[in-house]
DNA sequence: TGAACATATGAACAAGTGTTCATATGATAA
DNA sequence: TTATCATATGAACACTTGTTCATATGTTCA
């Protein structure tokens, strides 16, 4: 049967019903999409994607990277964190320096969930 | 040689001058770097990965769409532009009716790239 | 202990984003 | 032509985001 208690915000007719009814027994969770789009937002600021690149070749310091791209140690402070929050990137301190990398294994898990793949050129 | 001229927006020391001069040499053009970040932003959105999503299984009108998320017939027509400008859609008119579809030429082109791939479950 | 230094963090601010509302456009049919 | 309908679009709005500035935290060394 056919959802009738849903709210119409669609002010138009439905044109192809068994279409929308196809596409809504395959749709991805709401959770599903929500994970996603906050991933690849992450990945949606070019200074995120400077770091992550950097560090996919070496592990860095937070005063190595505000070198490397020219920006205030702060900024790059403020971009580590969102990563961290996104477990992409992990760290240690090593006396007044910290050191951040890769995490590589939430990295592999979140391609073993197989929705998306980076590969190198 | 070290770039000397570069303006010094970091207050700290340089730690690793190889690590960072190691790193310059392989970093993405600032281009590519901006381009990637860009696409990234459009996925980085529930609304439009459900559009994309739906779109993967069939064509669909705008009016489907906004029954099947639910959501007003404005929001997905102006989700739909910002797809439409990064190309990952495109559209036919039949009369009243305009119906959406993947972009698969342009979306092959940008896994061609080698930069991502999403592949599905 | 206190100075020096690497990093973190909160507040402020400008710029960007997603939705809504009202309305425009473009097509059909009477 | 006019009414109707599907879609597009501009303005307004609340909300988010990235950077900067000032300052806090944590560590080392004298």
């Amino acid at each position: 049967m056919t959802q009738q208690t849903e709210i119409l915000k669609c002010d138009c007719n439905v044109i192809h019903q068994e279409v929308v009814d196809l596409v809504r027994t395959t749709m991805p969770s709401q959770d599903k999409l929500q994970e996603l789009s906050q991933l690849f937002k992450v990945f949606g600021d070019p200074t995120r994607l400077k770091i992550l690149s950097a560090l996919f070749k070496s592990e860095m310091c937070v005063c190595d990277m505000a070198t490397l791209f020219n920006m205030t140690q702060s900024s790059i402070s403020h971009q580590l964190s969102v990563l961290k929050q996104a477990r992409l990137v992990n760290y240690h301190r090593e006396g007044k320096v910290v050191y951040y990398g890769l995490d590589d294994q939430h990295i592999q898990q979140i391609f073993d969930q197989g929705y998306l793949h980076i590969q190198e050129r």
